[in-house]
DNA sequence: TGACTAACGTACTGGTTCGTACATTAACTT
DNA sequence: AAGTTAATGTACGAACCAGTACGTTAGTCA
């Protein structure tokens, strides 16, 4: 998430609109993750960054925008990520598991990400559909996936026609779950889902059930 | 969800204490899942009813107490269809399948539900724990799963320990996934996760996903 | 039938919050 | 060194919105 914090300058009123734009972009990465979209405000953003609202409204334009340039950073370290994805020299079963495991982490190191997507979702993906950059982002995990997936079914080892969306939406969902509803799940059923001590138990549970699916007899083929 | 809809009385101004919080509990739900706690307007609610935003105040208390009451009776409904399951006549495989299948079902026809437990995460699920009805409301769905589990590892059927509260998870994932996602998943990978064309898909990879996961060979065992 | 109370309506307020008009200064260009 | 522009700060306004003071009517019961 590319945080700002250079070693404070001797006078810290020097200009610099990359930085201030940086700083704006990570606090209000916060306060949105935090409050939601219309909890969150532009005037505590602001307070806590070193410039002030007019600034806010100077590069972004509006609460809005500055929502969807938000998505748009947080999308790109995701995209980031996949793409220094290393698996393609395993096994099908190991790559697969390993890219489970990876995605599993991924959301656990970045919990405001999961919440800003919980967000969008709440207000229908409108930033997502509006945003030039967003709209055809792609995902280098899908050909990851798609490579995975072919070289396992050439092999046998996974059987018939799985799609690399279908896949990658059955790992995300487990993931993201785990995260986003950790506070609802806790309180009604006792359990922490994120607990440390369970970490472990639930990244190797996740394993399994992918690679359960992928390797079964399935009935209709 | 207890919609209200009375053949209206003669002269629409009798008065009916029931109806009218019932009234502002069907229209709160709706206004609240449209657009998160923040994001919902009191006079908005207020001006859908039948009623007056004062009579809010006075059944209620406040917004806080609104959303609270909004998200007890949803949690309510779930909680009356879990107790409705009718699948231990089932063998446990069939059991486990079908339960996924009427949770699959659930999620899918209830969205604003969807909705509000994404938006109860974003605020730590802190009307939940404010809440003395849904402290400790506890979930038939629970026993059902803990039961099927049971019998399913009693006769080999089921390998090993798979525990009643992570099976519901990893059911719930999926089926919450596909519904609270679907927007920005959507606008990302071109899938429309709900798309009436895709249901049967998804509703069976869910249940091959859980059987497979539940039936395979652990290695560890 | 009169009194009492639960149920309801109107009109308003005080604080909040997004956004902007206006003023200023740092840095770069020639 | 002067001019130009990008970058920044201050102060304010207008709309919005949760919540309430005050008044009224319907139903109930003695």
């Amino acid at each position: 998430m590319t945080s700002v914090d250079e070693p404070a300058r001797p006078n810290g009123r020097i200009r610099d609109a990359a930085r201030t734009q940086a700083e704006i972009l990570d606090v209000a990465t916060k306060e949105f993750a935090r409050a939601g979209y219309d909890g969150a405000r532009v005037d505590e953003i602001a307070a806590r960054t070193r410039t002030t609202k007019r600034m806010i409204y100077y590069y972004f334009g509006g609460k809005e925008q500055l929502f969807t340039a938000v998505l748009e950073r947080a999308y790109g370290v995701i995209r980031e990520a996949e793409q220094r994805l290393d698996v393609e020299h395993l096994d099908p079963v190991a790559a697969i598991r390993r890219l489970a495991e990876l995605t599993f982490d991924h959301h656990e190191q970045h919990p405001d990400f999961i919440r800003l997507v919980s967000i969008e979702n709440i207000h229908g993906a409108e930033h997502i559909a509006a945003s030039e950059r967003l709209g055809k982002i792609g995902s280098p995990a899908l050909d990851v996936i798609r490579r995975i997936l072919a070289a396992g079914q050439e092999s046998g080892l996974f059987t018939a026609d799985v799609d690399a969306v279908d896949l990658h939406a059955m790992i995300s969902s487990f993931c993201f779950f785990r995260v986003a509803n950790r506070h609802t799940f806790g309180a009604l059923f006792g359990r922490d889902l994120v607990a440390p001590e369970q970490r472990e138990h639930y990244r190797t549970m996740l394993g399994d059930m992918v690679i359960a699916y992928l390797t079964a007899e399935r009935a209709g083929d």
